[in-house]
DNA sequence: CATGAATGAGTTTTCATTCAT
DNA sequence: GATGAATGAAAACTCATTCAT
């Protein structure tokens, strides 16, 4: 689901094949912890991607580094549903709705979003940090708007939403565990009818 | 910070000192699992403990079943946290509210209580039976009786509660990390706001 | 099936329940044995006779001793069951090959018999001792009295008949883990065969 | 002593680093639990090797399928022997004797081999298949040669060696406990003397 | 004397990372 | 540049034996 652009931005010059093979590294390794989560092994995801160990190693120097690209392409990718909400205009509380509603329905379908804030650490941040500042610009806008029409609290930040999207995440992680029910669409909309303005 | 009864429940007769030893087990597994969350090792806890790996091992079987027990004890606290808002009587929508923030509060320094969910295996599930119990029963009264004051959401239920507290728990996790900000007590406000009756 | 001189034997002066805990102790230690072989646990010995471990380390200091008296009771049956054919006397090559098939086919019903010998120490053996010197005695008159009547070679002894039980019982037990069968009742015939003397 | 080929066998196609280590390993599990017997710990067979535990483990995933692999290996060794005396060719009785001969003063300096049946798991029969074939081959010609010069039973098949060397490697195994003496070797020649035709 | 709790060295196995081919 | 073999420090768990109650 990475949008090309995601994926190009972070390989800007690079042999073909090396790039053939950072991309198929990054698909195996989304897919290997949306199944095992932050247990995922190295080994496993060079064996998905078909590499050796030896090449995952090259294009990422350590498995924090791995999970700061997945993070940095992951919002990007956030970023981009962000945006698209925003092109289409309309009403502006609608517009962060639906925003936050869309990335929440993406996360829901996959895994490795859910739980990739546990497995965060300085490196990967470091690495992720141009996906965190094009989620942050997007939804900074959406914010703005809501605010400027007085549909949103105005003390509610971009921190917040992160903050939000953390907790779903794991009501969704909790959920797929099968054990206890969390309903986390009820739950969202609680925290969106206690964000929106009076 | 364990209350006696929760200790005790779970130690039905068993010589002083094999019970001496139980509960500086599990005080000694709060602290660690509380500091290093789920990869705390067991020859830590043994140690910390002042007794041998061996002695971990005949109180508790395997890693999970010892978190089962951790989190039956917590949840017992929690019961009684709830419980003591709940005779302390007052306007029920502040039972709610202070109890959902003692809860909080206790959680919010302690790590095994913040990931519990997914430190959950049918095994420590199965451990932890009496303490989810307990808990529910108490929370249950709480909304009954806003309920029956008109002060909070009639769809709200138990299983939003838990849903909150997960999300909530992971809020807190990721701010443990200390790579970024997550501000649950911001988050709780908004989530309290939307849960009330307007 | 131990007979009760050979318990007895082993237990000169003890109160009449300490000799009670004993002989219940080396019955659990039977059949753990059979069912485990040298894998056996202390711990499993002391719960099947119901008593704790503390006290089957009063009754045998260290497992070799416990091993060591499980030999010495089989040997004393065994030896009971080739004066049982000497008794009975006739045909002195009948009374040997009747004896031997009796011993394998005790061997052959009871794991314990089949593998002890691996299981023995030096400390066992010393536990062993007089048991080893019931069946020696009693094989020494079956050959004493075979090569008397000519039918048995010579140059067989009783250290032959202690390695032919020992070949025997490996056989059962090979045969008892089901992966191949090892017809030891062929085996023993080809041997017999060897051992008349012509 | 193993073969070229049994170890070629082994190890198809692999890098020549990777093939020189697996051979180091298997030579040095040989010589451990050629002294050690079952227990001998795979740290032990590292060191020896000169190897880490991991490259131990990537070449053997668990300890059966090493015990596997020295058990084909020494099978294919026997196989080996077996055929040297058929292409020796001459007396056929004399063929089978030696070759028997042959086998039993091989394991009689190992450990594994005497004790073999019993290290015996599914997953380290199915490893060890091709040797298990190959043995029996070879045998299936000695003995074809012997009946029809009529120097053997008619009755005694290949499964008759194996569980004979079965006994005989326990009597082997309990020798070396250096407790009490088993004179395997008058105790082969009783039994080859049942076998030989009259 | 009986009990069973405590001990801790020792076992197998895993996995992020390095490095020879 | 790619490969995958090698590494070894952990980590969970076991069990013969000792010792407080």
């Amino acid at each position: 689901m990475a949008t090309p652009e995601a994926l190009a931005d972070s390989a800007p010059r690079m042999r073909a094949d090396a790039r053939r093979n950072r991309e198929r590294i990054i698909q195996a390794a989304r897919e290997a912890f949306a199944e095992d989560g932050a247990d995922t092994q190295m080994d496993d995801v060079a064996r998905r991607a078909g590499v050796g160990v030896g090449t995952l190693y090259r294009h990422f120097a350590t498995k924090d580094l791995l999970v700061g690209e997945l993070v940095r392409v992951k919002l990007s990718d956030f970023a981009a549903i962000v945006r698209a909400r925003l092109e289409q205009g309309g009403d502006p509380w609608e517009t962060f709705r639906g925003a936050v509603l869309d990335q929440a329905n993406v996360m829901a379908s996959d895994a490795v979003h859910q739980s990739m804030v546990f497995a965060t650490t300085p490196e990967s941040v470091a690495q992720a940090q141009s996906g965190i500042h094009a989620i942050q610009e997007a939804w900074s806008e959406v914010l703005r708007r809501a605010k400027e029409a007085g549909e949103i609290r105005e003390d509610f930040t971009v921190d917040d939403i992160r903050t939000m999207m953390c907790g779903l995440g794991s009501m969704m992680a909790a959920d797929r565990l099968g054990v206890m029910r969390y309903d986390w669409r009820r739950q969202l909309e609680f925290t969106l009818d206690g964000v929106r303005a009076r």
